[in-house]
DNA sequence: GTAGGGCTTCCCCCAACTGGAAGGTCAAGC
DNA sequence: GCTTGACCTTCCAGTTGGGGGAAGCCCTAC
């Protein structure tokens, strides 16, 4: 497979597994005469388990290591979990926060009556 | 007020502050003699502003509404509330999307044993 | 042989800063 | 008056995870 068919078959962009390649996440399994990437079907399943870890919002380096995990015969489940559970609590603190502003920011808004007076309950929050 | 007086009351790092000034977001009133930016009390009203307005995640582009809007005695709160509106949607967006992932990801981990195994269902997800 | 698509590298661009280097300024203390 | 240290300035580079596009090579079809 050259990269087009790499990436479709992943469904990612070109331009993405390009990118994996220059940052080393996820290499071709070699070049052709004319330099072109090369992917087999190694690196196929590397390139598709990278884009379905990103899916889930792990970071590069996080795919890294699960990239590390996954390839590892004698990998313990528990390096995966940690991992994983700390990619859950990012998301955690995250609907946490955006829990908060949606909140404020909602009440807010149905402050507002939103016509064509000056007066409104956001710019003086916010002011 | 010199800039640190000026960040300190917004409560930002005064790189952020430096870097508004540059693009055009919140000018200092002047510049003293040796070059050093100065902030007035209507400059820095507009640097608390918009403090709280990245606060609630609107992005530069929509501070810069929000600002014209804020100094602007004609405004309408219809155009306010249009922009908090669609912040308020992005956020809604953002809350769907890290729920899905959320939820997944916690069954995943939740069905992971996290032993000295290697057995894995996130791993097995993931391939 | 030529047209088109695909591939390569290279560099710049995005948001919204952050860190750091090199050098000018200011106020306090001696 | 001089030094010291904190503060200010500009400028450049880096962050994350790529995207856009130019210049140039390659490959296949007609």
């Amino acid at each position: 497979m050259n990269i087009s068919g790499a990436a479709k078959a992943a469904g990612l962009p070109v331009k993405t597994v390009r990118y994996y390649a220059d940052i080393g996440l996820v290499q071709p399994a070699a070049r052709t005469a004319a330099g072109y990437r090369y992917y087999d079907d190694a690196a196929m399943r590397k390139l598709s388990f990278v884009g379905r870890a990103r899916g889930f919002g792990f970071s590069i380096a996080q795919c890294r290591e699960l990239l590390g995990l996954y390839q590892d015969e004698h990998r313990s489940s528990a390096e995966v979990k940690q991992i994983a559970s700390a990619r859950l609590e990012d998301i955690r603190a995250k609907q946490r926060e955006l829990q908060a502003l949606h909140d404020e920011l909602e009440h807010l808004v149905g402050a507002c009556c939103g016509d064509e007076r000056p007066d409104c309950p956001i710019i003086d929050y916010l002011s």
